[in-house]
DNA sequence: GGCTGAATCTACAGTCGTGTCATATTGTTG
DNA sequence: CAACAATATGACACGACTGTAGATTCAGCC
């Protein structure tokens, strides 16, 4: 995947266009990444992985700042992607609970099967340069405001007490957002079964079926 | 605070023992770290913001790292105390949602006392070293224990539905640092009383009162 | 099979941070 | 006030990374 057949006495790597190069490279860094955080993330490291020279690097990118915002070009995109079909895929908005409940499964499906992908985004990356967080941030906020729209709608439409929406996206989110962490990080500990059903039984106490 | 009067002619700096220029170290190393992150936490830095050469710093400490612990000994010290303060001065711990909310509001004032303390631990800090990030999670694990113990007790005493403590205290772990986040990063759109009073709605919804 | 441009490589110069000398300065003590 | 021990300094040798220029090789085309 990474690239570059090892011919035993290849003096010089194999040629492609700049565009397939810059592909190329994106892989490698996501692996440099996943291995040594943000901190290993160098020019250097970045072409040892693709085993290439520094100077193939540049001649793809301008420097590792560029390379930074095209990855997360490819990331972001694909959290947002699967986020916003997280938040389509998980029923009627007015089921406000239930609602609740199978977005924050869906979501730990999406993170189990997509793990570089969300990695960055649940600041399981810990190094992460002001780009990268910036623009994570950026993707938080967007996601918080759907739900923090979707919500309203749905705590309205059920009547009822009257639920700050923007705060109960917030804390869904982050609910959302350990959820991915305790899957990753120690998933023996916490698998999918535990956190759903744990996460049922406070909101089946929490938000009585309404009466209609 | 950071220390050396201004003698326009000075050549070399004011003397100090050895531990009173760790203190000085420590200081020093405290601004820069809300000043630049860990990524520009080096004994260069510190050096300067102490203003002092490099040596001298190499005389109090062995290195980075340790300078790295010896902060992180002041730091989590207070940041434990404070929590422990927080855990026990919350009321009865069988009024499962009251204790929640009162935990919660006295974190929050103590985050807004103490933002130095408490910013690293919330991950405000964003860069952190692998020795910080280890010490830190350890700690909120620590904190984490004494919360599922309490938590595990309030439940069984209060009968009802039978909640996993564990993941339950996870999730009022989570809650209240990103109250603690949210307070520190937007305090005008989020001040305490609108996080406490939202809270409040969504767990008097949550848990009716018990039936004794 | 040779040409030729595109792609890669080697090698160098520059920056920033670490850690450690021998040397210079201080301020305290007799 | 002179000497001495404690302390601070400038300067050096490294090491890791960035970015670039000129030489070298490859691959496709005639």
């Amino acid at each position: 995947m990474v690239g570059a057949k090892k011919s035993p006495k290849r003096r010089y790597a194999t040629r492609m266009p700049v565009a397939a190069r810059r592909e190329q490279l994106l892989d490698a860094a996501l692996a440099v990444l996943d291995r040594d955080g943000y901190r290993g993330l160098t020019v250097e490291a970045i072409a040892a992985e693709a085993d290439v020279t520094r100077p193939v690097f540049y001649a793809a990118y301008e420097n590792i700042d560029a390379l930074h915002n095209a990855l997360l070009d490819r990331t972001r995109n694909a959290a947002l992607d699967q986020a916003m079909h997280v938040l389509t895929v998980s029923g009627d908005p007015r089921d406000v609970d239930a609602w609740i409940l199978n977005a924050c499964g869906a979501l730990i499906d999406q993170v189990v099967e997509h793990p570089q992908v969300w990695k960055p985004v649940l600041g399981v990356t810990h190094d992460a340069p002001r780009v990268v967080r910036e623009r994570i941030a950026a993707t938080i906020e967007l996601i918080h405001g759907y739900l923090t729209t979707g919500l309203a709608t749905g705590i309205e439409l059920r009547g009822g007490p009257d639920v700050d929406p923007d705060v109960l996206a917030r804390l869904t989110l982050s609910t959302a957002q350990e959820f991915g962490r305790l899957v990753l990080e120690q998933p023996e500990r916490y698998p999918k079964e535990r956190l759903i059903t744990a996460l049922q039984v406070m909101l089946a106490s929490a938000l009585p079926h309404r009466t209609e």
